[in-house]
RNA sequence: GGUGGGAUUCCCGAGUGGCCAAAGGGAGCAGACUGUAAAUCUGUUGCGGAACGCUUCGGAGGUUCGAAUCCUCCUCCCACCA
């Protein structure tokens, strides 16, 4: 059964920032139910990087509960507007990508969207359909509805002017652009983090020039990324990605820094405000060890993209591992080919670089002076060491890095 | 179009003829410690089987025994004026 008005808007603000303006939102939600048609929520996306991460998921999941709620998804793949890059946030101009990395992209893109999105209930988009369709004519009329003073109201030109970096002419086109896909889908809400806001209120001035009704803006926090400072970001390299292994999405979570996990316990692990409240005051308390939290909290995220069992799974490989300072049940193999040896012996320096464990003999030099370098177990701390190898033997660099050594050849 | 300022290593940023493979910070990596790949502390971060050598400071030339530093041209960026 359909849910009240009231009872809808609560669900739809839960989590959420700021919704611009609420009782907006109520007005749509009471038409939606009166004239029995599902509200057209928005989202929209640019490929710029074929993963989608932990930070995005949170939206995503935003629109799969309004989607319970009966309301249609558009999502709008952005494939024109990545080629321009969104300014939020950047000091610097993005690289234009190309269309073939786009298109790459958005293909793994779209699929990994299934895995938080209900497909059936989802119109997928491309915005290079219509926006790249438009004459220069068209340009020049959207771009007449809007003032220069007003695109650069937006803090990230504000702060690159005054940092003196540039501005392309066309990063300013990037809110209209985005703005126009508003206009062109009809969206009732337009959901996004808080860095677009900027955007998603230029939505609905558009909308409203176009002689439609303003779309609301529902604003979700930013997931911090890994380092806990910086927004969880692509081009940051600092995320989660949904597809990435239970071991590394485990793992992942338990770098993050101690006092972004509340962040991580509401966001990624989608759990209710009164229950991470709970958390935290267990860590202050005492009564809840800070890492037995955040165990919970890896485990939680995992068991959301892999399942119970994996995240288990990976938990009991991460205590192997670090805990009792094990080696892992699985890791990959590397053939040394046979050429590589002399005497039946090998460098230490030309093995690492063989298994890929270090770029070059420096770095490699490097990993052995400092005592990182072991061979089943055993450290290696001679520079100049000619090492005899078995096949099987466990080469490990750091704490993370392990392979099986194979001979080839 | 005019005037002035700028481009340095993964990022930020110091360096204005040799003491510069280039300060400092960030980030990364390693070690110690532990509570985890948290935090903290220490070390380390161009390439080469490295005593020594080689390539790097927007690009191309040039001056000099010697250039990130000086000169010429070029590319790009910023500010002000128009």
């Amino acid at each position: 059964m359909r849910k009240s008005v009231d009872e809808q808007f609560e669900i739809i603000k839960l989590g959420a920032v700021e919704i611009v303006p609420e009782d907006e939102l109520k007005r749509k939600l009471a038409k939606s139910e009166r004239e029995n048609r599902p509200l057209r929520i928005k989202l929209g996306i640019d490929p710029t990087a074929p993963d989608i991460h932990l930070g995005f998921a949170v939206p995503l999941r935003k629109m799969r509960q309004l989607q319970d709620l009966g309301h249609e998804v558009v999502l709008i793949v952005g494939d024109f507007t990545a080629s321009i890059g969104d300014p939020s946030g950047k000091s610097e101009t993005r690289p234009m990508l190309s269309a073939e990395q786009i298109r790459a992209n958005a293909e793994t893109f779209t699929a990994q969207f299934w895995i938080i999105l209900d497909r059936s209930k989802t119109t997928l988009t491309f915005n290079g359909d219509w926006l790249g369709k438009m004459t220069f004519g068209d340009v020049v009329t959207e771009t007449s509805r809007v003032t220069v003073a007003r695109i650069l109201e937006r803090d990230d030109f504000q702060k690159r002017l005054a940092e003196e970096r540039p501005i392309g002419l066309h990063e300013l086109m990037y809110p209209i652009a985005q703005a126009l896909d508003s206009v062109e889908v009809r969206a009732d809400v337009e959901i996004g983090g808080t860095d677009q806001k900027f955007n998603i209120l230029m939505g609905r001035d558009l909308q409203e020039s176009h002689g439609q009704e303003a779309q609301v803006g529902l604003f979700m926090p930013l997931l911090p990324g890994l380092d806990g400072v910086q927004k969880m970001s692509k081009s940051l390299g600092n995320y989660i990605g949904i597809t990435e292994s239970p071991k590394d999405m485990f793992g992942k979570a338990m770098s993050i820094p101690d006092e972004v996990m509340p962040a991580y316990f509401e966001l990624a692990a989608g759990m209710q405000a009164t229950e991470v409240e709970t958390i935290v005051r267990g860590i202050e308390s005492g009564q809840i060890h800070p890492m037995d939290a955040k165990k919970r909290l890896a485990s939680e995220i995992t068991r959301i993209y892999h399942g119970e069992e994996a995240a288990q799974s990976a938990r009991e490989e991460f205590e192997r591992v670090f805990s009792q300072r094990e080696i892992p049940t699985e890791m990959p193999e590397v053939s040394i080919p046979s050429d590589q040896f002399r005497d039946g012996r090998i460098w230490i320096v030309r093995l690492l670089t063989a298994a890929e464990m270090a770029k070059s003999n420096g770095e490699a030099r490097r990993l052995v002076e400092q005592g990182g370098v072991t061979i089943d177990g055993e450290r290696i701390s001679d520079v100049n060491a000619e090492m005899e190898i078995r096949d099987g033997q466990i080469l490990r660099a750091g704490k993370l890095r392990f392979a099986r050594l194979r001979i080839s050849g």
